[in-house]
DNA sequence: CTGTTAGCGCTTTCAG
DNA sequence: CTGAAAGCGCTAACAG
């Protein structure tokens, strides 16, 4: 490994010139400059981050942790989040927290131990994460008042209820996976609330409820929501089981616009969020924190977007199969 | 932040028999280290992973670059990975190769810029990671001879051609997603294969062929095997638009057991891979690497599992649809 | 404009 | 068994 010593020596001059030099604090000539940058690119100067770190007591890396690195979003944001990171010569160190409050928060002690500067957390559901000595950014829903930034999930629901309400249906059922997340609730909330009085809405929860929906579906409901694609795709199962197509004889919407979302049939109306703009505004936050300033804009909210697709339509009339 | 100074100046004895008592390196007395432990828990003392890291020349941090972080397979290598990981103390660092070689190559040395004491590396497609000067695992496939663990790609394609002969399809067409993948050629090798000169088949690739697909089953065919659960999903469209059932007209496979795969309908049969095997093997090879020795069985195999589910059935004797 | 000194927190000889 | 000293690579403060 060479060193801003070996530089020094080569160069004739003292390290801490070199370090002036290479990192541009002024103070040194401009022809000085060049010479030092020369011989360090041709020494194959790579400088040591370690050393760096210890020196101003940042490590120039930040945490990320994820409720199950499984969630079908993670990939896009950590994704997105490493892109804007390293353009600012950061590193993202991930963290699970393995679908378990207590190791959300063994994984935030971890990762400051290793001396992360900040944290993106995206909490577990129903265990807020405590606070923690460095900044943190929460990536969670805008009902939570000590988020930090978040996907709006109410306006979705909305937007994706007001589709459904405007084509027509009257009488919707809307299906749940887990009555503890919050991010689930809300969506719903949004639901339930554009509908408000006009249309008659049933919602139901997990797999459990399945078979209730089935029954909803028959008794005349003319369209199914769900908070999450893969839901949709299980729904979708069960309708088409049950002799019901899609979207003939009842829509069928979805959320979060995973890849299946278009590669299943009929391609599922849904809603999509704006993953990139949520992982950059987190990281501003952090950073902006990092380096002294108050956080930009806390609790913001990104808009999410509808997609429309091919499994909703009009309702159809039909007759009822109940006597 | 409290430091090992603090401590020996409480206890009063020197920095370097803290660090001693600490590490475990023997050479203190036994009472002695409770002392010291005692007051370093009480001064809640957490060591400087910078320090030892500048004083060590290891950071004890592992850098894993995929090519696309929206890889299906991402979530699940990396919660193993981290899992694994962080039980040895040790930090993961994402790197992003952004579906491009080129990048790929960058995210390697920033990785390595950030002094990163091993590499886990999954391959862009048609783009090997040049050498490191860091240990490296590459996660890879099997045909590939620098490949250090890997799934058996083409053992799995066999695996669920048996499965496939087995029920008694004597005309197949596979599909595969992209020529250029090296893991979805070994799959695809390993069904032609096995099916060798018992099976009729035919290999088709990505979605423009997507058409002649349907044209062969209408010739036909009376299974087809994909080389991803998301392009089984695609096909079940298509079949489906087209008039076909699954599987009672025709069975469909897929491959990687993606959540999709049970929430769809009929539930895919596919092929698994041991993921948690892969990335704990991969960790060990680094590991091991980083510690001098040399890396324990290169080239490594993990098995594939076939999980057979409600898209594969004996094939039914049918019409000709074509004059 | 440049150099010297000092020290970030830790471990590792080498003496005591 | 314990301590003193040195140094990992870098930068900030203070001379020159």
């Amino acid at each position: 490994m060479v060193s801003i010593k070996e530089i020094a020596k080569e160069v004739g001059v003292s390290p801490a010139t070199v370090s002036n030099a290479l990192t541009g604090k002024g103070r040194v000539s401009s022809q000085m400059i060049d010479r030092i940058q020369a011989v360090a690119k041709e020494l194959g100067y790579r400088p040591s981050l370690a050393g760096r770190a210890l020196q101003r007591g940042q490590t120039g890396i930040l945490g990320l942790v994820m409720p199950d690195l499984t969630n079908p979003l993670f990939p896009r944001i950590a994704q997105q989040l490493s892109i804007a990171a390293d353009a600012q010569g950061l590193g993202i160190l991930i963290g699970d927290s393995r679908g378990n409050p207590d190791e959300q928060s063994q994984a935030l002690h971890r990762l400051v131990d290793r001396g992360v500067d900040g944290l993106l957390v995206v909490p577990q559901m129903g265990a807020f994460p405590e606070p923690q000595p460095v900044p943190t950014a929460i990536i969670h829903t805008a009902s939570d008042p000590r988020n930090s930034v978040s996907g709006d999930h109410a306006g979705g629901g909305s937007l994706i209820a007001r589709h459904i309400a405007g084509l027509g249906h009257k009488r919707v059922v809307i299906l749940g996976g887990d009555r503890v997340s919050e991010v689930q609730q809300d969506r719903i909330a949004g639901m339930v609330q554009e509908f408000a009085t006009s249309v008659e809405t049933r919602v139901l929860w997990g797999e459990d409820e399945l078979s209730d929906l089935i029954t909803a579906v028959s008794d005349g409901a003319t369209a199914v929501m769900t908070t999450s694609d893969l839901l949709a795709l299980r729904v979708l199962s069960h309708l088409t089981r049950s002799g019901f197509s899609v979207p003939r004889d009842v829509s069928l919407t979805g959320y979060d616009d995973l890849p299946l979302a278009w590669a299943m049939h009929p391609a599922l109306t849904t809603i999509a969020q704006d993953v990139p703009q949520i992982a950059t505004r987190a990281l501003e936050i952090v950073t902006s924190l990092i380096n002294g300033n108050s956080a930009p804009s806390q609790g913001e909210m990104v808009p999410m977007r509808l997609v429309i697709r091919q499994s909703t339509s009009k309702p159809n009339p039909r007759q009822e199969s109940n006597p």
